[in-house]
DNA sequence: ACCTGAACACCGTTCAAGT
DNA sequence: ACCTGAACACCGTTCAAGT
């Protein structure tokens, strides 16, 4: 450019100081490596600027506000999730897209919490929900489809955040279980004193502990599973 | 006071103005107060001083800093639902504690959530757990009463703290029930459709959106129940 | 010990002005 | 149309100084 030497210090336009233009599209990428490394709710709009080279106004420029570039982000995420194949018996179909689902929400702490919360765009869930439901309806759920659907989809979202949440603060959560533990030998209380003893193992081994989020996330999709199949028995015994 | 006439607009201490002392007490009543109106994280430590008619430096001299105020009022909720009679079998002990669980929960939005990720002060949850315990140990639950124990508990946290949530944001999601309700009748997606329609009936409808509230939350519980139950069946058959 | 009043380093958001 | 640079009204937190 012409003007490149004009200015030594501080060019005055992006392309003069040799920057790519700003897009949506970088800008929302750039919002879910954020996300991935600190939380959908754990970083700044400034650093969201930063991370594009450019000014906090450029983002409101290209995307929007904050809870723009969020739900930008969360469509995305939900994108990411493949679809189970439709030949599968429904408790298969819904298990494989839980796992998955569970996976993917991983990486993007917040998200899940931000879907059990708003939902999702219609847009972004579309396939996925006609799928389930048709997977649903097709077993015999009938019109309870809609409301048995939303019920596992909540279930998964509310675990998958519980996790992230529990991650996020697992110093508090070590702070925590070091103050449980204390109470393992109390003649008084004597189911505390079971508690403690259960917390204070847990606490000790990180194996066991990384392997508690499995446990208890499995556990609670096939109770959730069990306490649907026992609907569907229900429904069709009418 | 003799000097009360020292200065006519603005006195400089608070037994001056007529004031009472500032006390923890006092304070955390306020942030009670303020999380029953405003939600947990919806209030300002500012806000909080002005309630109490103090400088937000008082707060931190009587109390600490935002999250200690914030564990006190968890504590203060924790405290206050009664504990089900001792007696009562074990399903029929976790329903009624459950239930009145979410009736004091849903006073305070926000302490849900906060208890589902920092869980519980030891102090704070000691005869309540510890009565939980023994009454699923009683059942034969053996050394998995404990971990039943939090499966349980954190069930009810959560399904408690999306509550908390969508009433706060009742209007995101009217809108969003809206969105969803649009696509009622497309013949491509007949799965989305029916979902479609089963949400715009819950939207339209104010009474079946506060039993949808309702219903959810007792199904979540019973079928939570119902998988513990048949743990315990597998518990007992080996 | 208790409170005042101002300051600090942040945040999301807005806007006139430049190119 | 796109970007700059500064401003606005907030926030939690800290601190020297007063009584």
């Amino acid at each position: 450019m012409a003007n490149s030497a004009a200015l030594p210090g501080r060019p005055r336009s992006r392309d003069a100081a040799g920057l790519p233009a700003v897009t949506p599209d970088r800008i929302i990428a750039a919002a879910l490596e954020l996300t991935a490394q600190h939380g959908l709710s754990n970083w700044t709009l400034r650093q969201l600027a930063a991370a594009v080279e450019a000014y906090p106004a450029v983002i409101y420029h290209h995307v929007g506000d904050r809870d723009a570039v969020v739900n930008a982000v969360v469509d995305r995420v939900i994108g990411m999730y493949p679809l189970p194949p439709a030949e599968l018996p429904w408790r298969d179909w819904f298990r494989m897209l839980f796992t998955e689902q569970r996976v993917v929400l991983s990486k993007y702490p917040g998200v899940a919490r931000r879907l059990s919360v708003n939902g999702p765009t219609v847009h972004a869930a579309a396939t996925t929900v006609d799928r389930g439901v048709r997977a649903l309806q097709a077993a015999g759920f009938g019109d309870e489809a809609p409301a048995i659907y939303r019920f596992l989809a909540n279930l998964v979202c509310l675990f998958v955040s519980v996790e992230d949440d529990q991650r996020c603060r697992s110093d508090m959560l070590a702070r925590n279980s070091v103050t449980w533990g204390e109470h393992r030998d109390d003649p008084e209380l004597p189911g505390l004193a079971a508690m403690s003893e259960s917390v204070h193992a847990l606490g000790t081994d990180p194996d066991r502990w990384e392997n508690y989020f499995n446990e208890q996330f499995d556990y609670a999709m096939e109770r959730g599973l069990d306490g649907v199949a026992a609907r569907l028995a229900a429904i069709k015994g009418t």
